[in-house]
DNA sequence: TTGAAAGCGCTAACAA
DNA sequence: TTGTTAGCGCTTTCAA
């Protein structure tokens, strides 16, 4: 095995109790004594045990990150906010992707406890939100994204009903009025999105014409390419929102894949054909910024949202006992092309 | 503090003993007992902690992952590889943002030794990678898209100089002569694919034309905008070709930037305007297929490469004097509209 | 300011 | 098949 503290207490002719001084930084040690043992630990090029440390100490310097997949951009972010933030505070980071998927979820949650992580921060799946008490678990614990009081858990947040009603009075501002929704079915945050439409639209005395669908670009491209090819009595939609960013992915490929550039525009006047709809939606992600013309979107403070989520748990995992506190960031909206004809 | 195994075993009536070997199932329980055991660790919500677990197995399971960037596309894909391998073999993931800074990668290879890892999979920076041995860690060791026979460390790469040459040579044979090529300067990678690159040109009789800089999207836009604005002898480049997702970006952005679609074409027919540079790289990155016309690139078998790591990776962990390997992956030539002036 | 010794929760000899 | 016991490497009383 690799050398512990004794030998380093050898070397420097002290206590283990010493060394554990020097390293922790904590404990009274005379200067002279610990340059002496931090000569000798550099020397024979000693390294603490983590897991011993840990252990001994009860304090496992651990934050738990859960959420579906890093490979979307939202949480790639929020992962690299969480990770800095942590590192510099000398925690490391257990990071989990459930994929939506609730036995994943349900295994990572238990690794969390056998981890004894300091405390998580977590974007529950709908159905284990509604379940998830905060109360239950030995950790502090907040959730990020998604949020619901009954889980007594500290929360970060979009303005997800403003927002996304801004959104919808931007294109019905610019004259849009069948205005197709498509919403994520696997959060709260697409069943709150999905009223802040609803209130934009009943405002102007419109109906919704909205679906919930997986959250995945698949699932919005059917369901975009379906609605646009439907027959019968539904008009055809000037617009389409999609409350998050791959929902929108899918949803640019279902317009494309109907030889339609999403351009924006209106019905046609009279001489003109009528223009394809206009494509607006959550999720500032790189691509929305360099296809032509650039889409609308309402943009998440994505690093906010982690270094915001660690902050509150930093403060909870020092004070335990405080009241429940929620965050909610307001999201910004980039007016591009794709709402307005305005090519950039 | 949480349950220990003690309480367990009381719980059952058997000795700590019993409900360790239930707990890692392995030693010899009575069918009949086992089933008592795991009915008294359900009932009291028993979570056994890792770190004694680590502390007294000296088996850690846990893979360090270091790279530059998790928001780097290629990393971010990486990472959901290694994580999804390791974790359906009960081991966990610490990963590491170096952001190419040799202080914080100093500081993390210390906390994988700390953590006592039982292995790693490192993407070092070029300066590290020179350095780096891998007989000096007490842990197997995986480099990842830069390698190094010095090193000792078993690698996965692409088969950079191969396919660095292959997109060159599909520029040539478009009739491209004045390929101006983008390597980043943080990586053997870099080095690399310069060389496929300039193999290419000089099979044709033609000079290279190219510089090396730090892998961001900034410099690249900087050095794309500066190469075109260029005056005097140096002729315009008909095409841009740029060594990796991050300098493609930065490439893309220089030629929107310039008022140049980045669409194909050589240089303007008599009575033709002279076209946009061609533009190709490496990364298949989302946006490249979005973009219209889409950018020709070299797929990296990202997934896969994380894959390979990990396979690599435990299978020196099950024989640690097995000679050193190497797997070199092929890439995948994409053809888009970018290079070929067909818009799909 | 230093050191001796107990013990964090678990696993692995060894004994029964 | 089960139990007793000795540590894994560290931190933390407590006493000097």
């Amino acid at each position: 095995m690799a050398l512990r503290i004794k030998d380093v207490a050898q070397a420097a002719g002290v206590s283990v109790t010493t060394v554990s001084r020097v390293l922790s930084n904590n404990g009274p040690v005379r200067d002279s004594v610990r340059e002496r043992v931090q000569a000798a630990m550099q020397e024979l090029g000693y390294r603490p045990n983590a897991a011993a440390r840990r252990l001994r100490s009860g304090d496992t310097a651990t934050i738990g990150l859960v959420v579906s997949d890093v490979r979307n951009p939202f949480f790639t972010e929020v992962s690299r906010a969480v990770e800095d933030m942590a590192y510099r505070q000398g925690m490391r980071v257990i990071l989990c992707n459930t994929d939506e998927n609730p036995e994943k979820e349900a295994m990572y949650l238990r690794l969390m406890e056998e981890e004894r992580v300091t405390g998580m921060i977590y974007s529950p799946t709908r159905d284990a939100a509604e379940r998830f008490r905060a109360e239950h678990y030995p950790f502090p614990v907040v959730m990020i994204d998604r949020a619901d009081a009954a889980s007594h858990a500290d929360a970060v947040t979009l303005d997800n009903r403003a927002a996304a009603e801004r959104l919808t009075l931007h294109l019905l501002e610019r004259g849009h009025r069948c205005i197709f929704g498509l919403f994520g079915n696997a959060s709260t945050t697409g069943r709150e999105r999905h009223a802040g439409y609803c209130d934009a639209m009943q405002r102007h005395g419109l109906g919704a014409d909205a679906v919930f669908v997986e959250p995945q670009p698949a699932g919005a491209q059917q369901a975009v390419g379906a609605r646009l090819a439907a027959r019968g009595g539904a008009p055809v939609p000037d617009a389409i929102l999609a409350s998050n960013g791959l929902l929108l992915l899918g949803a640019f490929r279902a317009l494309r894949e109907a030889r339609q550039t999403p351009a924006p525009g209106l019905h046609g006047a009279p001489g003109h054909p009528p223009a394809a709809p206009a494509l607006c939606g959550f999720d500032n992600d790189a691509w929305t910024e360099l296809v032509e013309p650039g889409i609308t979107v309402i943009a998440q403070p994505v690093y906010e949202i982690g270094r915001c989520a660690m902050t509150l748990l930093s403060e909870r995992i020092a004070q335990p006992d405080i009241p429940r506190r929620t965050r909610v960031l307001p999201g910004e909206l980039i007016v591009r092309g794709s709402s307005t004809g305005i090519v950039a």
